[in-house]
DNA sequence: GTCTATAAGGAGATAGAC
DNA sequence: GTCTATCTCCTTATAGAC
């Protein structure tokens, strides 16, 4: 742990952050412990950071980029909306159940923004960066089976995201895997079910 | 502000904590934001509970039980389930819109339980009230439609408030009221599609 | 039952040596 | 850049007078 550039130590401080806050949530995370996680002393966190909150900024723009960069997917012509979509959401769902602290660090950092003075700004953007993962799957799932969306692109990506957030938020308190799946199943479906035929 | 029996205090102390955290947030409502809301001293918050994790389970049993109250509605016979539903989705949300501090603190709360050892239970026990909610309104749904669902009744219930809990959470960020009424419907309607004429 | 006063500790932030 | 030491403020909780 000898010197590093503020660059690489203000990366080092961010991910000593995120760990802490999947471990002991995000109103544990403060920058003693996170300064103990990194191996640094008080002082060196405060060096890199002026605020604390610029700190809290750095791991909100961490989390969202990590999921952005990890929701790509190419999808092969042919099938139906509904399924999918099914897919799309099963092969999400793998990663949450495999982490489930980084999801509730992300659905903690979002109360922590909107409640924080010039953080709010950075709750939208999560929301606007989430929300169009979901319109260009939606777009892909389009090209893919051929289909048109009966609802206008807004309502359809907030509609999935909500889907998303609230079933990963349902299994956050009671953790039942099976009837999570199965309800993300049949919202898949219902949601595929808002298209018709491409061109007609 | 003169004397009073430590129930008729307790609840007063409850109320108080319910107001400042609309206001400030869960993670602001100290001890003594409380006291001052109330207008009585530090130590009468202490002298009514031992601790306050006690006043905070406090003030998630209120909310809980509140909502509860609240939810009850009698449907008239008749009518296509998926309108049924959408109808009540809308009571809903005429209230959560009217009461946005009110559902932020819901989700603050739950994300503190999860965290502070020993009130998990009260996480579990906030979702298994919701989740009855949903469940005895999706049965009137289906009275008053003659109707029977075709998703067994866990998998829909949790459906129908992983839909709300979604849809709230977004519109607590961006505040989008037409699309988010607009996306309710369109869930609304597609919960209705699991279902098939009574007995058939 | 309610108060004033205080304990005991944790928080973010800074000064100044190296 | 990083450290030790310290400042200042705020937190929960308690003691003891009234």
């Amino acid at each position: 742990m000898g010197r590093m550039s503020v660059a690489e130590r203000r990366d080092s401080l961010v991910a000593a952050a995120i760990r802490v806050a999947e471990r002991e949530g995000v109103a544990a995370t403060t920058t003693r412990a996170i300064a103990a996680e990194a191996g640094v002393s008080l002082a060196t966190v405060h060096y890199c950071f002026a605020r604390k909150q610029e700190l809290l900024e750095g791991v909100l723009t961490a989390i969202v980029t990590q999921l952005s960069d990890a929701a790509q997917a190419e999808l092969p012509p042919g099938g139906d909306p509904g399924v999918l979509l099914r897919d799309g959401l099963r092969r999400l769902w793998e990663v949450v159940e495999r982490e489930p602290g980084r999801q509730q660090v992300t659905y903690e950092l979002t109360q922590v923004a909107l409640r924080t003075e010039g953080m709010a700004g950075f709750a939208r953007w999560q929301y606007e960066v989430q929300s169009g993962l979901c319109r260009r799957h939606l777009e892909a799932v389009a090209r893919a089976a051929r289909i048109d969306w009966t609802l206008p692109m807004p309502v359809l990506a907030r509609m999935l995201l909500a889907v998303v957030d609230g079933v990963v938020l349902g299994w956050l308190v009671d953790r039942d895997g099976a009837t999570t799946r199965r309800s993300l199943d049949a919202l898949a479906e219902s949601i595929g079910g808002f298209s018709r035929p491409a061109g007609s």
